[in-house]
DNA sequence: AACACGGGGGC
DNA sequence: GCCCCAGTGTT
């Protein structure tokens, strides 16, 4: 018997009764709980959710996510922020088509290979759908076990990966080790949360050295995060019958998502001669005469590593016309609305102007 | 080993 | 308005 017995049927029994009632936990197929756990990476339930039914809606089978165009997944995934995600999922929906025959690998070291799946969606899939025992550990297992270990190794280090994945490890359940890993999971997005967790009901505390040692609100421990540098987006609008927009094809933020007409510059710039002048250099931009210029709108949008001062520059010429070798396109609201994914920082621009 | 990659919620 | 959250891939 596993000298955690006591702890096992606690965690267990808490689960049971307490756990949230979630779609991809019914009759989960590996495609489905593949699916949820990408879209859940560094997402949180209440926001990932209506994605999940989306994506379950418009592509029911890992066959027509492969055979999806990848601009349309792109736009159902608009929104939820780290797009690779979706560039990773779509492919790897297609080497599961083409490789393995449209059945996911069973085993968490071939899951591992497939595209956007790392250690964390390999040890979720095996063991919950194929009861492999491997243990999850994403950001809520660091928190739990760093408070069951009163550990002040610092979770995000490289000896604090390997640490709390052995220690994770050690914990794991074999009789049931999916629902394990998704009680450890629930159990710190429920009681064990970030601040103000729920010790006195816990079904782990007698077993908390945190707890034991009054120590649960310094941890865990997380070394020093990196600044967040500020770039300067100047976006030329063009507001005529349509809209000028662009496809992002450089490796930067926002990779295949479409915005405006951009110069980056490294201080703000505050008149229209300038922008002209920078446009005119970038893009071969004609501007016939009599453009209207108006107001420019300053927008702040804040990234995990990266602050970006945007600011639209709104025109609406009698003619324009930009440079041959830019990939630039005309684009009404409605096509935007249905075919192109945009960043949120776009997508509240076009908002603010209907709302006008 | 360090960095890049979004967006939303809590206070 | 600031702080926090956090898997995977790339360099």
């Amino acid at each position: 018997m596993s000298p955690h017995y006591q702890l096992h049927t606690d965690l267990l029994n808490w689960y049971r009764h307490n756990h949230r009632e979630l779609p991809w936990r019914e009759n989960s197929s590996p495609y489905r709980v593949w699916l949820s756990e990408i879209i859940l990476q560094q997402t949180r339930v209440d926001q990932g959710l209506p994605y999940y039914l989306k994506f379950v809606d418009h592509y029911p089978t890992v066959r027509h996510l492969a055979e999806a165009d990848l601009d349309l997944v792109l736009k159902d995934w608009q929104g939820l922020g780290y797009y690779s995600r979706a560039r990773n999922m779509h492919q790897c929906a297609q080497v599961v088509m083409d490789q393995f025959n449209g059945e996911f690998p069973k085993s968490a070291s071939e899951l591992a290979k497939l595209p956007g799946i790392g250690p964390y969606t390999a040890s979720a899939i095996a063991s919950i759908c194929f009861q492999e025992p491997t243990a999850v550990v994403d950001g809520n297992v660091f928190r739990v076990v760093a408070r069951l270990t009163n550990s002040n190794i610092p979770i995000n280090s490289t000896e604090g990966k390997r640490y709390f994945a052995t220690e994770a490890h050690h914990l794991l359940n074999p009789v049931d080790p999916g629902t394990h890993n998704q009680a450890m999971m629930e159990l710190g997005a429920l009681v064990c949360t970030p601040r103000n967790p729920s010790c006195p009901v816990c079904p782990l505390r007698l077993y908390c050295d945190g707890l034991k040692n009054n120590r649960v609100d310094e941890l865990p421990v997380k070394m020093g995060k990196s600044v967040r540098r500020t770039r300067y987006f100047n976006y030329l609008v063009v507001q005529t019958d349509c809209l000028f927009i662009r496809q992002r094809l450089d490796r930067d933020v926002w990779f295949m998502l479409h915005d405006f007409p951009l110069v980056e510059t490294e201080e703000k710039v505050n008149n229209w001669s300038e922008v002209i002048s920078l446009f005119q250099t970038k893009y071969d931009l004609d501007l016939g005469n009599d453009t209207n210029l108006l107001d420019p709108v300053h927008e702040k949008h804040i990234l995990s590593h990266q602050t970006i001062q945007a600011t639209f520059w709104r025109l609406q010429p009698k003619s324009i016309r930009f440079g041959a070798d830019s990939n630039i396109f005309e684009a009404d609201l409605e096509d935007i609305e249905e075919r192109y994914a945009v960043p949120i920082l776009i997508k509240n621009y076009l908002s603010n102007l209907n709302a006008k």
